[in-house]
DNA sequence: TCTTCACTCAGTGTATACAAAGACTGCGCG
DNA sequence: CGCGCAGTCTTTGTATACACTGAGTGAAGA
């Protein structure tokens, strides 16, 4: 694997998981003396992240990790339901029956796997995003999905933000179960509808357990 | 302006306008020599296009300039209809009225320009990309005006296989004028249903002067 | 005491040298 | 005559040295 591509990995996973927390400055020489490889291969993995939107250049000052407000974290889940809500259709459209039949048993069950013990939920994220890449493979269009894609690497960084209770993430499951069961059904318009309910629910979450503005303060969460 | 921005722009113009056609390999050395840049701003700007998807990284061989089937065209026109519904949906919503009737009313009136004796005609596309503005503007969503930006580079590199006649352009240039005009009038509905329209004419016009699949043909439309 | 200018220095932007990996070619063997 | 293998060579990947810009700081003058 390339060096570039390591230093790529590594640092988009320590932004996603707030390792580096927004406003973080990532000095060159600095990050590539921490991840062991020279500033060359460094300063692609910057211009990638910058292209994506977890960083951004600031003249004079390097790159710097970029901030998410509460009005960005709105903005983003706009284009989320409508990129979200078109890709259910097309996946009721084009999709395997049998795999969206699949998923929503497994979602409807998913209780089980937020009893686990594991805080981090990695089970059940581990079947959402099942579900996601089910669904990219079922539109059937690789820049729609590669939009999608593009999305999820910033609602990665957002979940943080959610603090997100069992109830509402067996609630969240259910929401999910239901979208699959519409997919699997063929049944486009309900699919658009369930994901619609979903996202709104989600955000209305999101917003209430950040009463105010200030996610700046939630930069170190731990 | 930094190198890397000179090269970035440099080959990103030749490819949009098809002086680096679709399979052109991009041999670092030759392209660095060609634009008086050294290997390092080069690539850094071909990692940019590559990101953009106007490029693609080829194993071993260097990145080669993307090509085009009619099949992504399809999708991207798919993809296209989604953003571009919404965002017409949002600007009717929240745009400034005045702005969408000034450019209705030019619009309507657009016969003039392409009576104009330029070939490329630049005025003409010129008053349609105002009109894309003004629609980025009133969204006030950056990620999804992100995305539409990101769109519009392939379909800008689209537009030469169009082989636009008078006649065609004629009629959308009234298709816009009625988005413009629905949106200046607050109509989300009739906004969204005007851009499905205006897109599907758009794309059945496409196809139907480009009879079969080998775009690759078209390489050198000159 | 405030403002401004110059100096220093940290840090990015660029060039180039070196290393490694993959592709092409030519030869030999079956 | 075809297939396979090895060697060479082109091209990318990485490291590092140098240049240049911009920011911060200190002192001096008003």
């Amino acid at each position: 694997m390339r060096a570039s591509d390591r230093a790529y990995a590594a640092l988009r996973a320590d932004i996603v998981h707030w390792r580096l927390p927004p406003g973080s400055v990532l000095a060159e020489v600095e990050q590539s003396e921490r991840l062991g490889v020279s500033r060359t291969p460094l300063r692609e993995a910057l211009a990638r992240l910058t292209a994506e939107g977890l960083t951004a250049a600031q003249r004079g000052r390097g790159v710097v990790v970029t901030d998410i407000s509460l009005h960005q974290v709105r903005e983003l889940f706009e284009l989320r339901a409508t990129l979200e809500c078109r890709a259910a259709e097309l996946a009721s459209e084009r999709g395997d029956r049998e795999v969206f039949g699949q998923l929503s048993a497994e979602l409807t069950g998913a209780a089980g796997l937020l009893n686990d013990p594991d805080p981090s939920r990695a089970a059940y994220y581990e079947l959402v995003s099942r579900l996601d890449a089910a669904v990219d493979a079922a539109i059937g269009n690789s820049y729609l999905a590669q939009a999608l894609k593009g999305l999820r690497v910033h609602l990665v960084r957002v979940r943080r933000l959610s603090q997100d209770n069992p109830g509402r993430l067996l609630a969240a499951a259910q929401e999910h179960a239901t979208i699959a069961r519409a997919i699997a059904k063929g049944n486009a318009r309900v699919a658009s509808a369930a994901t619609t309910v979903h996202l709104d629910n989600s955000l209305d979450h999101l917003l209430s357990t950040n009463p105010q503005h200030p996610l700046t303060i939630n930069t170190h969460p731990q």
